[in-house]
DNA sequence: GTCTATACACCGATAGAC
DNA sequence: GTCTATCGGTGTATAGAC
């Protein structure tokens, strides 16, 4: 009983240590840059050696990974608040889900980057970190079967669609809104392409 | 005249080498990856010590750079070549724009990394390497512009939404054609939202 | 059990001999 | 122009102090 006790309170503590590590480094992700992060500065940060941190994550890509897991458990949140309330049509629907998705890309260049892209040479995401972007895809998938776009062809086709919007501005105008503006345009001609009803209705 | 002889031949032999540098790091961007080049294995692969380069070469960087712009430069090539015709209609056009875009990006995933993707930390192409890209973002442009394309908005989906195909593609079904077979589809959606006429016809 | 000190292998880059 | 030697930096393995 009391080792029990015992034991939670060092996974509590051990707990806290990871997420410390975790926060110091999104810190160094954001003002230097993802791949700019060092173990040595790591520790620095948290007033730790460099290999002390082995004792909390296997590798600097294990560290990585939790940050892809943390970062894709946070969109999961978000998508569920936005796709809580059933949308007031199906074009507003897929309007919300591409906002959400693009905004949380925006918002954070580092997040992203880890998230969509492969700018991390030799990190590829494990098999736990991967499972709340799987859930996320689900999620979606489910939420545009709602609206009324059923085709898995027209789903590939629209988070390529959003996504390149995404990758569009943060390549070539980071900060700005070039591409930003264009995403409901962007909707509108997707939506017209799958042919959903312009108001309330679900067709097709 | 004797001097000038002799710079001419001192000339060639530095850019034979300097080719020959280039065409030893593609290799290895190939077999290992672009991220995994290193100065001493592209030394090891033309008879040289790694610092040897730098006679040649200012950086590693300097590599990647020129690297760069002999990718742009094949593609503005390709482009040439594949927009000399005038197209049977506007949406063939379209269509050719996108299957050599997209092929050229596929067919070498170092290449396109490389020239659409942030994946070497701390690499930005120098001005005179990212000229070929410029030319080929005004050629495609005014391509498009003949075709009845003339919205600068337009230009900017259509580039995105190219892209987002080509980057789904490759993140997701590398070396497949899940996202590949996608790309008349998109077209045509793209073709109905600028309103261009189904067939030869140039509308708007 | 945590953390440190030390060390290793590798990297890009520089200095200087030849 | 090419070499050897070396520097400061990286991720990481390990032995041992507390």
């Amino acid at each position: 009983m009391l080792e029990t006790t015992t034991r939670d309170r060092q996974a509590e503590r051990r707990k806290a240590t990871r997420d410390e590590i975790l926060e110091a480094a999104w810190a160094i992700a954001h003002e230097k840059s993802l791949a700019d992060l060092t173990l040595r500065d790591v520790g620095e940060r948290i007033g730790m050696r460099a290999p002390s941190l082995y004792s909390y994550f296997a590798s600097k890509n294990a560290i990585y990974d939790a940050m892809f897991e943390q970062a894709w458990t946070g969109y999961l949140a978000a998508l569920e608040l936005e796709t809580r309330a059933s949308p007031r049509s199906a074009r507003s629907g897929l309007r919300t889900i591409a906002h959400t998705f693009f905004d949380y890309a925006v918002t954070d260049l580092a997040r992203h980057q880890l998230m969509n892209q492969r700018t991390i040479p030799g990190f590829s995401p494990s098999q736990q970190a991967y499972a709340p972007a799987v859930q996320v895809l689900e999620r979606t998938r489910g939420y545009l079967d709602r609206l009324g776009v059923r085709d898995a062809r027209h789903f590939d086709l629209f988070t390529a669609l959003i996504g390149g919007l995404i990758d569009a501005q943060q390549a070539n105008d980071p900060g700005g809104d070039r591409w930003a503006r264009l995403l409901d345009q962007a909707v509108e001609m997707f939506a017209d392409h799958v042919d959903l009803a312009p108001s309330g209705r679900k067709s097709q």
